[in-house]
Order: structure tokens, then C-alpha cells, then sequence
DNA sequence: CATTCAACCAAGCAAGCGCTAGTGTGAATG
DNA sequence: CATTCACACTAGCGCTTGCTTGGTTGAATG
């Protein structure tokens, strides 16, 4: 077996997974049809994977590595001014989430699918995620660029960029930056007026 | 068979169902496990429904069709000012979610599995319950109550929304009016500074 | 040139799936 | 009193599921 490490045959097995699991959602992919869109046999995919499952913990892993390194190299790039920072997240957000959509997607909806030990350890990624998230929002409510309490409005916030995966079209005339910064522009118009 | 009808029994099946398909999923609830959570064998469900999919759209059916009644009578109750509607829109919408909350987290999972026949039916209906939200919006945009495009800002409050059911704890502190009251205030405190 | 090894295949098992067929009830209806 | 009806049961069919087993490749390694 070839489990645990990161062969690029690996990685591209993943992504054509993460691409079926959004498609038919991951209960109703079977390992025959998995094994199709890859071009093996259905046990073949043994040799790649452990199980299922691992399949699984391995598109929401990537998906969720890649947002992190994203989100960071942003937040590095731009000038340390809140307003800046917010923006910069705000885009880097919606950057991964509709370029990389597959992989978040599965990560948003197929969460619940993941054992024990695999979620515990992808917890941890996501959380640190989101670490950034509250830093940033910290730093907007500290300068008054927005007000409310900092737990509701990095949910609000998240709730809102998330949910464009249900909408979002990309042929259309947005892009993922413009409407990133309509949402900023939405909760920030309030800085003037304390 | 008794298709079709609402009989109480067939209500309290639903509810039953909506439970089960938010804890476990649609595909791996099985028609056993429904048959026993309802204290009958799985033979038994068929007599009720005509196959799990319709159990299914059940579920989805009673909740959106609640979620537009409590919508509407809120809207009623309320005194005509954009501001009024807005809240009593926010808070209707989290009400229906937070208590109503199984139904609704099933329609916003698992609406794919609906066949094309249920999803063309209950389209109708969720897309009358959008049509309030907009017109809501609307309003509060003449009164430049809030700012930006009309189909963003909707988009960005109903994802805000319905994004609590993700984390809301209904033993916390607040209540869904404090919830709604605080989202309504992030993207209205811009009023007045055009 | 022998060995190793990742990558694959063919075949199939045991379990579980949605659903059906046919039957038995006790209460309501005519 | 006969009939109907909603509701439930037993038994199981036909199929799909995730996964295992044992064996075959062709290229790289020493």
C-alpha cells in the first residue's frame, strides 16, 4: 500500500475525486465509479487510498492547506493597515474558494462524513484558518473600520463569502475580488459614523 | 397507499425523518433505520410514501412552506417602514432556522437528491420565499437604508443566515432576535453617511 | 541479470440496500 | 352483519456496495 505519502499520482487521483464528490456528493460516488474517472479498476484504488474514507480526508486536506497558504501569503503582501488586511482576506478567501472550489466545497458539505481521527486532525487546519480570520476582524474592530462583536461578525462574514459557492457564476460579469470587496464595503460603511 | 394526503400521522413521520436525515445524511439513512426510529418495520414506510425520495421532499416541503407562512405573517404584523420589515424579515428567517432547524438543515443539504419532479415543485416555493427577501431589500435600499446591488446584498444576508446553523448554540447567550438585530445592524449603520 | 517495487487487474465475497408481494388486523362504515 | 379501509406485518428478491485476495506487469535499481 502507498498510504500517507504524496506521490503526484496521488494528488491528481484527488482531484478528480474532489470533482465526482461534488458532482454526486460523497455517499452516492462509488469506489467503481471513482475508479472510472481515473481510468483503473476499481480495486486498484486500494493501492492509492486505505479506504474510502481516506479519499475523502485527503481532498479536504489539500483543499484546506491550500486556502492557509493563500490566506498567509496574502496577509504578508499587503501594507499592515486594517482596512488593507480585511480586503486582502476577503479576497484571498473567495480566490481559493471559486478556483479551488471542488476541493472547498467537499470540505463544506462532506465534513460530516469524516471518522474520528481524520476530522480531529483537519480540525486543527481549519481552525487555524479561521485564527487568521479573527485576527484580521480583530484588527477591523479596533480601529472602528466595523462594529458588533468580533465571534458574530467573523461568522457573519465566512457565512456570506461561503455561501457564494451556491451562487457565484463565473462566466458572469463579477469577479471573485468585486465581490469581495462589495462585502467589505457593505459592513465597513460604517466607519464614519461611530 | 396512501400518497399524497396529510394525514397527522404521516406529519409526525416527517418530523421523525427530518431528524434522522440531519443527523446521518439522506443516502446513509436507510428505510430501516426510518421504519425504526417510527416504530414500525421498514415494509411498513411504503404504505405512507412511495419511495424514500418522496420521504424526502416531505421533509423539505413542510419546512419551506412554514419558513413563507411565519415570513408573511411577520411582514404583516410590522409597521411599513424599510427598517421595520428588514429586522422583522432577519428575525423571522432565524427563527424558522433555529427552530424549525432539522427541515431547514435537510433543504440546504441535501436539495440535490431531490429527482427532478419534487425539485421543480419545491423550487416554486423556495423561490417565493426569496421573492419576499428581495422585495424586503428593496426597500431598504430606496431608503438608502443599506447600500450596493440588490441581488448581492441578499445573497450576503441570506448566506450570513443561514450560515448560524453551523455554529449557533441554542443554550448560549443570545437569542436569534439579538442575532438578527446585530446582522441587521453590521450592513445598516452606513445610513447615514451616504 | 536478478531483484525490487509501484501500479495495476480479474474475480468475487459478505453485507446491506430500496422496495415488493402477499397477508393479517381492528376500527369505522353501509 | 358484511364490507371496507388504514395500517401494520413477514419474508425475501435482485442488486449494489466497499473492500479483499492473489496474481501480473514493466520500469528502475543494485
Amino acid at each position: 500500500m502507498n498510504v500517507m505519502n504524496a506521490s503526484p499520482r496521488r494528488k491528481e487521483l484527488t482531484r478528480l475525486a474532489a470533482q465526482l464528490f461534488v458532482q454526486e456528493g460523497f455517499d452516492r460516488t462509488t469506489v467503481r465509479m471513482l475508479a472510472q474517472e481515473m481510468g483503473i479498476k476499481s480495486g486498484s484504488l486500494f493501492h492509492h487510498f486505505r479506504d474510502k474514507q481516506e479519499i475523502l480526508a485527503a481532498v479536504i486536506e489539500e483543499g484546506t492547506e491550500n486556502a492557509l497558504v493563500i490566506a498567509r501569503d496574502a496577509l504578508a503582501r499587503c501594507d499592515s493597515s486594517a482596512s488593507a488586511r480585511l480586503h486582502a482576506m476577503a479576497r484571498a478567501h473567495l480566490e481559493t474558494l471559486l478556483t479551488d472550489r471542488n476541493a472547498h466545497v467537499v470540505a463544506l458539505y462532506e465534513w460530516r462524513r469524516l471518522d474520528t481521527e481524520a476530522r480531529a486532525h483537519l480540525s486543527h487546519l481549519r481552525d487555524a484558518y479561521e485564527a487568521l480570520w479573527e485576527e484580521v476582524i480583530d484588527e477591523a474592530l479596533a480601529e472602528g473600520l466595523v462594529h458588533g462583536d468580533r465571534f458574530l461578525v467573523s461568522r457573519f462574514v465566512m457565512g456570506a463569502l461561503n455561501w457564494t459557492v451556491r451562487w457565484y457564476d463565473p462566466e458572469g460579469t463579477r469577479t471573485p475580488d468585486e465581490l469581495a470587496d462589495e462585502l467589505v464595503a457593505m459592513i465597513t460603511r460604517s466607519a464614519s459614523t461611530p
